[in-house]
DNA sequence: AGCACGCCGACT
DNA sequence: GTCGGCGTGCTC
């Protein structure tokens, strides 16, 4: 887990008293009428249970309410009726009333509050809350759904990201669908036996990896996946070695293009079940079958999307994350848990386990920073290739970079230098070429078309854009700059918006009208092409999968990616290209990849000499010197300034702790859908930064737990988008720039 | 966040 | 004497 060496406690809030021993005491009626005459302000109304039985035996449940609001992040206490007894077990789901107005009488019932979802925690003996226990209301179904694992692994992940146990609850048990809970889950078929290493030999340690899986024990790995067609069989036998040893697996992978291929995979190597699929895709009643039948142990390995990295598996062996570096693992949900840090924690809680703990598999075709920083902690072990394995699998990649560019009259003329024109035409003799474009809309700051200084608004310095193609503009005051001209060389020419991937098809649909162009991109994701000459232009991300392998791939407009205003263009550049690269076919068949960036450039040349780990090492060096996540954990604060500076007032944060900001954030254009997380229509939000080193991660979020626990209980404005003086907190913010 | 309780002023 | 304003505090 990062360089964080303090562990979140792992304790739930609120009372805790010793553990009474389990069983039937037979005052324990008694204790509980006492502890309501004893009540600070004792009532002659009647008591909840008047007139109905209390279970016999472990009369009280413990409860975990579903209402995400912070302050309200402790377990309560609950009377069991005794028709309740059998069902209300440790796990289940509950109906309880909760609310202020639970002190009016009906029927000699006490009534009031509203009927609150939740979990039953725990069931014991007596309650240490003072006052009078409300009788749970009913029991939702008897199927125990939130295991004692599931429920320590949401402690931990609310601490981590300062939010609250109901939240995280919200994400790791999917909502309850009766016709799935009436069918019963198959029988667990055997263990199958342990698989061959096959492409694994290509890893120096790969064979000892998988050894070690199915013999029980519990490696921790960061994985540089050769580039190439293997990685989905590679994981499928990551994951037979787990069941081998009698334990189960979970992979989780950004999309579902990418579940559908492990999917095949497991299927080639196991058959049909020994794995669920775990997609959003599915349907909520289907997913939720899959998902009761990993809970009830009929399926020991588990594969899906972000969602699933909360699966029940049980005796879990192995968690794994496919390409951590795909913005889709960052939960969009609060408190936006990421996928590798909940498996890191899983990971790590399963240590204690005398079971034998849980194994950690990390890979990529590229490589984050984060997985570098597992890796020089000594948390995980590398788990790569040696040069000659890698040079035999990747294409040739060659650059073309600004001053030959300048000098190219093929590239003045058409956009595209000869280089580029040469290796489709060659590439096309004998298979597809696939052109990445960024995406419209992946703009960075315009600049001089001839010496890159950034355009910039002659009155107040702002950054300049051009919305509508012609028209120049300052963003900050809004005047036009139609005379801009460079202030250092002179030049008058800007960068070129990045060309859309539909424009880019038509031009190389007319240069060659022979093959066919395809296009794959949001709005349509080809999934694979077949293995023919034609031009097959995509988005990052969106690339389909070529059968034999792409003959060629231009990856066009580098400046693009590596202009954003992001701490993680470089990287996030060097992850697009190289996932596009590794679909293009090996150099020795004349796999030839052509990028259109300045050679000198860092990302660039961790593609040309495919070292990925070795350019996530070197961010990961700089950013510890500069004070930058992960090597320093930072949080951000948004909302209304003075919400912002009232807060971190009020906020006791750690002594290191180093505010930044706050700043305003830029106000969201008019012309887009508004999405939760933007400000109220004509307010403006402002961030802060937090900063801690290494080490004070935990506290850092407790703090900023603790001061919004209060700041909501004080009631400073409502949960949503309301006013108020209410403010976002989020701990690891992925768009600092 | 709801929602009730409570302590103030204006009404029948 | 009673209704109802919303400020304050609690929810097993």
């Amino acid at each position: 887990m990062s360089s964080d060496d303090e562990r979140p406690p792992g304790s739930p809030p609120g009372a805790r008293p010793p553990g009474s021993p389990p069983g039937a005491r037979p005052e324990q009626l008694a204790l509980i009428r006492e502890s309501v005459r004893e009540a600070k302000v004792p009532r002659a109304k009647p008591r909840t249970w008047r007139g109905a039985a209390l279970a016999p035996e472990l009369p009280v449940a413990r409860v975990v309410v579903n209402k995400g609001v912070l302050h309200l992040d402790q377990y309560f206490d609950y009377a069991v009726p005794v028709e309740l007894d059998a069902d209300a077990q440790p796990g289940v789901r509950v109906r309880v009333r909760f609310g202020a107005g639970a002190h009016r009488v009906r029927d000699g019932r006490r009534e009031g509050g509203g009927l609150v979802d939740g979990f039953l925690v725990e069931r014991r003996a007596s309650s240490d809350y003072s006052g009078a226990l409300a009788a749970l209301a009913y029991v939702v179904s008897p199927e125990p759904v939130l295991s004692p694992e599931t429920l320590a692994l949401a402690r931990a992940v609310a601490d981590r990201y300062a939010g609250s146990l109901a939240d995280v609850l919200q994400l790791a048990i999917p909502p309850r669908n009766g016709r799935a809970e009436s069918r019963p889950s198959p029988d667990p078929l055997p263990p199958p036996p342990a698989p061959d290493p096959a492409t694994w030999r290509r890893y120096g340690r790969g064979v000892a990896f998988l050894e070690a899986l199915a013999s029980g024990g519990a490696p921790r790995a960061v994985w540089t996946a050769l580039p190439g067609p293997h990685w989905p069989d590679e994981l499928a036998r990551a994951v037979a070695a787990t069941l081998a040893s009698g334990r189960g697996a979970l992979v989780v992978v950004p999309d579902g293009r990418r579940a559908a291929r492990l999917d095949a995979a497991l299927t080639a190597l196991l058959g049909e079940g020994q794995h669920a699929l775990l997609t959003a895709d599915s349907g909520p009643e289907r997913r939720y079958r899959q998902w009761l039948a990993v809970r009830r142990g009929s399926v020991r390995a588990v594969i899906g999307t972000r969602a699933a990295m909360f699966a029940p598996v049980r005796d879990l062996g192995l968690v794994a994350v496919w390409d951590d570096g795909d913005s889709s693992h960052g939960d969009d949900n609060a408190p936006f848990p990421h996928v590798r840090e909940v498996l890191e924690l899983r990971a790590t809680q399963g240590a204690g386990d005398p079971a034998g703990g849980v194994a950690f598999l990390l890979g990529g075709t590229s490589c984050t920073v984060e997985a570098a920083q597992l890796v020089e902690s000594g948390w995980a072990l590398p788990l790569a290739a040696d040069r000659d394995e890698v040079r035999r699998a990747a294409p040739l990649v060659r650059t073309v970079g600004d001053e030959e560019l300048a000098r190219d009259e093929a590239a003045r003329a058409a956009r595209l230098p000869s280089l580029a024109w040469g290796a489709i035409r060659d590439g096309l003799r004998t298979g597809p070429v696939l052109v990445q474009v960024p995406r419209r809309g992946y703009v960075p700051r315009l600049a001089c078309e001839r010496c890159r200084t950034p355009a910039r608004c002659r009155h107040c310095a702002g950054p300049l854009e051009a919305p509508d193609e012609r028209e120049l503009a300052c963003r900050w005051c809004g005047r036009g700059a139609a005379d801009w001209h460079c202030q250092e060389c002179g030049g008058v020419r800007l960068r070129a918006r990045v060309v859309g991937a539909r424009r880019t098809a038509e031009e190389l649909g007319r240069a060659f009208p022979a093959v066919p162009v395809r296009t794959s991109g949001r709005d349509h994701v080809l999934d694979a092409v077949p293995d023919r000459p034609a031009v097959v232009v995509s988005t990052p991300g969106a690339e389909p999968v070529a059968e034999g392998g792409y003959a060629a791939a231009l990856l066009l407009d580098g400046w693009a990616m590596l202009n954003r205003p992001d701490l993680r263009a470089g990287e996030e550049a060097v992850r697009r290209w190289l996932d596009a690269a590794a679909l293009v076919r090996p150099q020795s068949e004349g796999g030839t990849v052509v990028v259109v960036a300045e050679p000198t450039l860092r990302p660039v040349q961790a593609l040309v000499r495919w070292d990925p780990a070795g350019h996530a090492r070197r961010e990961l060096a700089e950013r510890a010197e500069l004070g930058f996540p992960p090597v320093s954990r930072m949080a951000s604060v948004v909302g209304p300034r003075d919400a912002i500076e009232g807060f971190l007032a009020g906020a006791r944060l750690p002594s290191e702790a180093e505010v930044l900001g706050p700043v305003p954030l830029p106000v969201p254009p008019a012309g887009r859908p508004r999405r939760p997380g933007d400000p109220p229509v004509g307010e403006v939000w402002e961030r802060a930064l937090v900063r801690v080193p290494p080490g004070s991660g935990a506290a850092l979020a407790a703090a900023l737990k603790a001061a919004q626990a209060s700041r909501l209980a004080r009631g400073a404005g409502g949960g949503g988008g309301g006013g108020g003086g209410q403010i976002r907190i989020r701990i690891d913010p992925l768009d600092i720039g």
